[in-house]
RNA sequence: UCCCUGGUAGCUCAAUGGCAGAGCAACCGGCUGUUAACCGGUGGGUUGUAGGUUCGAAUCCUACCCAGGGAGCCA
């Protein structure tokens, strides 16, 4: 007898076949039993009635409790009363470990509580759909560099600075000396762009900021690309073909997981390019409009970026920031440098900036002037400055919050649940 | 760091100055098609911590701790 996984069974209808899986929920009347056994892959209904099985495994039934381990035999039948339209007249019953009782009930369950459970909380038919979703979204992500022709290129976790200079980085005692947690692996994939052409990389990114919202964890997962010879506008068009060829992908591959979260796919199935584009002033100019008092110059707070999003059905590109609001390497726009050639993404529905890239400053004398002007450390640059001495060329790059885009994906109302074991600035347990 | 909200049984909540309560979970019993099954029964409490006001505090006051939401900062 041959092991199956719940989510094929209804390939074997009429067989005898063994589950091997955990007890997710126990009904009972008399002379029967009702287990919603699952096994990872879904979840299906088994019957034991008391004049198919030996007395034995009869009345072990009595004892299982949730999340039990047991493996089942039994014969796969098409019952329209079974949830999922499947179920199993079991055979044979061998509990293989009886679960303690069980912390996490099928009843309603606090925030707080189900983070000190996040390990079980795991288990929950909603949290496993999110996560086989992150890794449909993980995998479509790298699929689409992989068949353009980029390289992966890991960038190092320990670094000796700061990126970018300017958030509030972990430190850790490196031999004699301190080393950061990386908060972006953005430097090295433009020297591996000189090197490779496109290259990616895809890691986890550090923030020791006190950031206490929906929108952000303190460890996170993000992929950067880098292309030489591409300017704002290429980097654009690939930001919004990745964007919809993901969403696409998930759409076809998961639809059943995006139904156990109650996604409304409706404005999912609508995400294809191109996306509107507006400049900054624009987004100025449109805040100013719908009542929220802005000023040009200041940066964008969740709250305008909801109002600025709420205005397109799709992802909306704003681009061309002023330069004093952005990274050091943003390359001035030619014709008015107090603005760069940037662009953030914003996903609909409030979900914020899921993207942020540029074209970087190619010229030497401006990278150098750049460093001066933000008080970096010279000699720390200078690795990075020697990629304009050696055959400078156009390029740019972007990075994509993972997180944030599984949360628009899938809707939710939190980061928190988009990644398996999140970590935010108050809590590092489990 | 600041602002707001909250903390009562294992879990989710009720009790607003006067006997500490319910549903679920656990345990015991019943039921041959249950659908977060149902029905009957049993056990379960330092009301976040420390002070204070009061004849009397889960309830009012002060401080602290913890959590949630938001601001700033950011993807």
């Amino acid at each position: 007898m041959h092991t199956v996984s719940i989510s094929h069974v209804a390939q074997h209808v009429g067989e005898e076949v063994k589950i091997k899986g955990w007890v997710y929920n126990k009904r009972s009347s008399g002379s029967l039993f009702f287990l919603i056994i699952r096994d990872g892959t879904g979840f299906i209904q088994a019957i034991v009635a008391k004049d198919e099985v030996s007395d034995k495994d009869f009345q072990g039934c009595d004892g299982l409790t949730q999340e039990s381990s047991l493996v089942v035999c039994g014969v796969i039948k098409a019952d329209k009363r079974a949830p999922g339209g499947y179920e199993l007249l079991v055979t044979r019953i061998r509990p293989l470990q009886i679960a303690e009782e069980y912390p996490v009930s099928l009843k309603k369950h606090g925030v707080d509580f189900l983070m000190d459970q996040r390990h079980l909380w795991l288990r929950t038919p909603r949290q496993a759909a999110i996560l086989r979703i992150r890794h449909e979204i993980i995998s479509g992500i790298r699929d689409f560099f992989d068949n353009r022709g980029f390289i992966l290129i890991d960038a190092p976790i320990l670094t000796p600075s700061s990126c970018e200079g300017t958030t509030t980085l972990f430190s850790t005692d490196y031999f004699d000396s301190t080393a950061y947690l990386s908060q972006s692996g953005q430097l090295y994939m433009e020297a591996a762009a000189m090197a490779l052409g496109k290259v990616y990389c895809f890691g986890p990114t550090f923030r020791a900021e006190k950031s206490k919202t929906r929108r952000h964890l303190t460890e996170f997962w993000m992929v950067e690309p880098e292309m030489a010879w591409v300017d704002l506008d290429g980097n654009m068009e690939l930001q919004e073909e990745l964007v919809s060829h993901t969403v696409q992908r998930v759409l076809e591959e998961r639809k059943k997981d995006l139904e156990t979260i109650q996604r409304d796919i409706g404005r999912l199935k609508d995400i294809k390019p191109p996306f509107p584009r507006i400049s900054y002033d624009e987004a100025v100019e449109c805040l100013n409009k719908n009542g929220v008092q802005f000023e040009w110059g200041n940066d964008f707070g969740g709250g305008d970026e909801t109002v600025l999003a709420e205005q397109f059905e799709l992802p909306v590109f704003v681009h061309r920031y002023p330069s004093n609001i952005k990274a050091f390497y943003m390359k001035p726009d030619p014709v008015r440098p107090e603005i760069c050639l940037s662009a953030d993404l914003l996903a609909p529905e409030g979900y914020g900036e899921i993207i942020g890239g540029g074209q970087r400053i190619d010229d030497l004398e401006t990278i150098m002037r750049r460093i001066k002007e933000h008080s970096l450390p010279e000699e720390a640059y200078t690795w990075y400055t020697d990629l304009r001495r050696y055959g400078s060329v156009p390029h740019s790059g972007f990075g994509l919050g993972i997180e944030r885009a599984v949360a628009w994906i899938c809707g939710l109302d939190h980061i928190r649940e988009t990644i398996p074991f999140p970590r935010l600035m108050n809590r590092i347990y489990p």
